[in-house]
DNA sequence: ACTGAAACAGAATAGTCATTCTGCTTAAAA
DNA sequence: TTTTAAGCAGAATGACTATTCTGTTTCAGT
């Protein structure tokens, strides 16, 4: 006979909620900078709770990211995997993500960037999975620039292995130009001018 | 009458050596991630020499931001500035930079990422100073552009203040990208296809 | 050779970090 | 109502961190 049971007592918090604010707080400032300490007092709850229900720092940085990739593929990626995928949904995704650089509190980041800065060199598995996912991203832009070429909006000629390649380079140096403190004006004019090469 | 004298005791160490070192440790793992222990231990430079001829970390760093960039500049882009500059001076730029992320050991990295993701949103002043260095590096593409423009090799109608911010923040997000693994063809691809859709 | 202020090596300080431990609280099952 | 193992808050641990302090060594000027 096997009992198995007596949850005695019901968990206080939200583990996806807990998670999501983790995310924001290592997306704007990284790894390193970011303290268990940090995390207990952003979310409200107890350092017991963070290492029973994540593990450690590391574990929770690891779900954190794939939160993070995963929301910004719902948010921005999937829609240029539809047919109907045109230059301007692509167009779309960086002046949001040049919104959100330049709009907002100093508050927003880039977990990616902040992983391959700091994680990646000496954490192989960490890197990996950061590959992975910017090759997703990367694939996400080629599809859409096909489905745009079908449509007559991209040149014919263009290479979209290549151009997804740029456009997930671009997403990234938009990011760091947007955190020195250049205009949006500026980074809009990056956009612009890269997808103008692309156009017919 | 006045004496100043008896320098009592000779430094046994070159500051600017030091300060070389330190750059690079700064570079390859940023701010956070480097210790004043790591760089005394880089540097065989006691903690007595390295406070009291840089200040504290942070100045360190200030100075280490200022060769680094000064390195650059001078590596990469006064040649830009002349009046021969051409095309392929860029992509030889950009193909150095490709060789650095991907070739060497996991120690190179980018004190000027590192500097926007980690300290730019908390330090005004570094922020701004990285701005002026990321502004110059802009500037020399732009002037490149043009003299390659004067000399046909770029598109006439190109804006070359746009494409100079295009190609700086191309330079950071190659480097992201050959953090996290991507191949030097993909890397190079990413160069040559932006380069493409500059040339006349 | 002597002097003394500066250079030095390394111990000391005070703070923060990730992680674990302790004793108290809770609520599902008996 | 009692039991009880899990949830919890916060103290404790041990390993770092930046920075300062201490006592020793060195060498330019005497």
């Amino acid at each position: 006979m096997i009992i198995l049971f007596c949850m005695v007592r019901t968990r206080t918090f939200d583990p996806a909620v807990a998670l999501r604010t983790a995310v924001d707080l290592f997306a704007a400032r990284g790894y390193s900078d970011t303290s268990m300490e940090d995390i207990v007092e952003a979310t409200g709850v107890s350092r017991y709770g963070l290492y029973g229900t994540f593990g450690n720092k590391r574990e929770l940085f690891e779900q954190a990211l794939d939160v993070y990739a995963d929301g910004m593929g719902r948010k921005s990626f999937l829609r240029l995997l539809e047919p109907d995928a045109s230059l301007d949904h692509i167009r779309r995704i960086f002046h949001e993500r040049i919104a959100d650089m330049c709009c907002s509190d100093e508050n927003r980041g880039c977990l990616f960037i902040h992983t391959a800065m700091q994680l990646a060199p000496q954490d192989a598995e960490l890197k990996a999975v950061l590959r992975s996912f910017m090759k997703r991203m990367s694939k996400a832009f080629s599809v859409g620039l096909e489905s745009a070429r079908e449509r007559g909006e991209v040149r014919q000629d263009l290479d979209v292995g290549a151009a997804g390649n740029l456009l997930t380079s671009t997403m990234f140096g938009l990011v760091v130009l947007g955190r020195t403190g250049f205009s949006k004006a500026a980074l809009d004019g990056i956009v612009d001018s890269t997808l103008a090469t692309m156009t017919a």
